[in-house]
DNA sequence: GTTGGCACTCACCTGCTCTGAGTGCCAATA
DNA sequence: TATTGGCACTCAGAGCAGGTGAGTGCCAAC
């Protein structure tokens, strides 16, 4: 069993290699942190906490460093969940309080958890499967093309070019955007797909072909609101973070598939405080396995979240990064719930 | 001066180095390409490129590496313009011809390139700046809140949140609306924010403060127009590519600092092939002495061009990378003007 | 349970030699 | 005059030896 002593040793270790990143020894323990024993007894519970597989000494007369388990341990029990500083909560309000729409909010969190934690940052766009149909235009582009513009009522834009087969009659296309328009309008986004599924038999012949040309390129719309997306920002603080090049390699990789990224996401469970990590060979299956994850859900509506979050090396300093997810988060929960 | 073969010897040099990443000897050049002379006599022809400052030796007893200058001879004078294969250009045109929207085109365009060519892909939106207004929609969230969307015959779809200070009423809006699609549609980007500057002014009172607030979000949207922006791909290719990894940081940082790389491509004249390349030293005002960049200019309608391109390490590939962005550019070409 | 002492380990640094790829130069050759 | 074989020279990089020091494990004493 590790000691009371053993654990605070354990976030000492933690906390210095973390800063120092270099393996920290019983010695540079007592001389930092004012433990009141001496480096013997240090050393004593350093072997214990190697024995529990928490710590793990790279080569026998060196340091310790944290294993995957240590980190975890630290991060359920031992790291101090510490507001930002004022300074901090005030860059955050004043950056996004100047966004002008839901693409400029997102990107600029990105840009601000990038900067904030000094990691990969990653947001999900919402889905807004609880959002419903405000408006549906078409625009005639060319003779036989048509764009295809969805509008929701959570304030987001779907665009889509239709091709016909043959060049379209102006008043049909009117005639064919009000009879979507009557089908959608004010629909959720499942019951319009729904709708417009049926809608072209319903209609006159000649209408009958556009009708499903235009209904299709709509249910794809719809349909992206379930697809989700990412944005994503500071990867370059890969580079500098990362000690060994190659160990980039695959986290870049990752980051191009987003499809990885976000069925990661989709397996986290955020814990009571809102934030939850996953740390190192939790992650060996996307590739990742010496990389850490830390996010948070954020509500766009009730009973609709998405995730964000920063993605870094296992020897991450998650304290200040979970408490920088969790402010964003919960920053941009009061800025998209108020619409 | 330097002889015919001589420029051979470089060439061989360029190829071979790129190749195999080694600086080449005299004797490595005999083995490989068919000179009919022995390896002195390549020496001979050596001295002489370095006295033209085309190729150096990193130390005294150790092959020889293209200068920046030696590059820039080579992609001006030696290097090949072959096609691409017939696989590749059928990829091309499979890949991008499943495309949906213009979003979709750029983005399928970018990683089809950083795919093509193993680097870091660029491909710069469009200014549209000829464009001309083809629909403004207004639409309401919440009673203080509009979404304005601005649609263009160039297919491309802007949206803006506006706040007002106070509820509004819906038969306002569909007024403000009406005059705002009345003063604008069917006039250029342009024109068009012209007319809307001192379009309130002629409104009735009540409806003033509503129109000024929607007039100033559809002119932000019109300016969006000039400023440009750029999607990319393939950061990865960095990674691989790159043996230092030192290297990589200062070109994320580019990466991400969009502006850069828009001023970089600003710069560029594309040459008598449609193509240019930037060279490493040419760079270095942006922090980029170590890089290439590949590009070519891509037309969206007549007198209007934008462009896109390839970043990598100066020792890249230089006549396929070329190849790639001219094709790509050249089908990308063909796709957008068709509308 | 804690401590000081001590022998032990091993990564890392330094200085050394050895090797080989590659050069520059020169006199001989076509 | 251009080309060639020969040869001495250079120097990065590999491989080895010895020294240093941070850090450990263990133990007897407190």
């Amino acid at each position: 069993m590790v000691s009371e002593r053993g654990l605070d040793v354990l976030k000492a270790i933690v906390h210095d290699y973390v800063a120092s990143r270099e393996p920290v020894g019983s010695k540079t323990i007592v001389e930092r942190h004012a433990f009141g024993v001496s480096a013997a007894t240090i050393r004593n519970d350093m072997a214990l906490l190697e024995e529990e597989e928490l710590i793990v000494a790279p080569h026998t007369s060196s340091g310790r460093v944290p294993t995957d388990k240590g980190y975890r341990l630290f991060v359920d029990q031992l790291a101090d969940r510490r507001p930002l500083s004022s300074a901090q909560r005030l860059a955050i309000e004043q950056f996004l309080g100047e966004s002008v729409d839901l693409d400029d909010v997102l990107s600029r969190t990105v840009r601000l958890l990038s900067q904030l934690t000094n990691q990969v940052a990653l947001v999900q766009y919402p889905s807004f499967t609880n959002a419903s149909v405000r408006h549906v235009e078409l625009v005639t582009l060319a003779p036989s093309r048509l764009l295809a513009v969805l509008i929701t009522d959570s304030g987001r834009v779907e665009q889509r070019i239709v091709e016909t087969v043959t060049a379209v009659d102006p008043s049909d296309v009117e005639r064919v955007k009000t009879a979507i328009g009557d089908a959608t309008v004010g629909r959720s986004i499942a019951d319009a797909a729904a709708a417009l599924e049926s809608l072209p038999d319903g209609l006159d012949v000649p209408l009958r072909q556009l009708a499903r040309f235009v209904a299709d390129a709509v249910i794809g719309q719809l349909g992206h609101y379930r697809q989700d997306r990412l944005v994503l920002a500071g990867s370059a603080n890969l580079a500098r973070t990362e000690d060994d090049f190659r160990s980039i390699f695959p986290v870049l990789e990752a980051l191009e598939q987003q499809v990885v990224l976000l069925r990661l996401f989709g397996e986290m469970q955020s814990d009571a405080f809102g934030v939850s990590a996953r740390i190192g060979r939790e992650n060996a299956a996307y590739g990742l396995s010496e990389t850490s994850l830390v996010v948070s859900d954020y509500t766009t509506a009730p009973g609709e979240t998405a995730r964000l979050g920063v993605l870094g090396p296992t020897r991450m300093d998650y304290s200040s990064n979970m408490a920088a997810v969790r402010a964003v988060a919960r920053y941009l929960t009061r800025l998209l719930g108020e619409s």
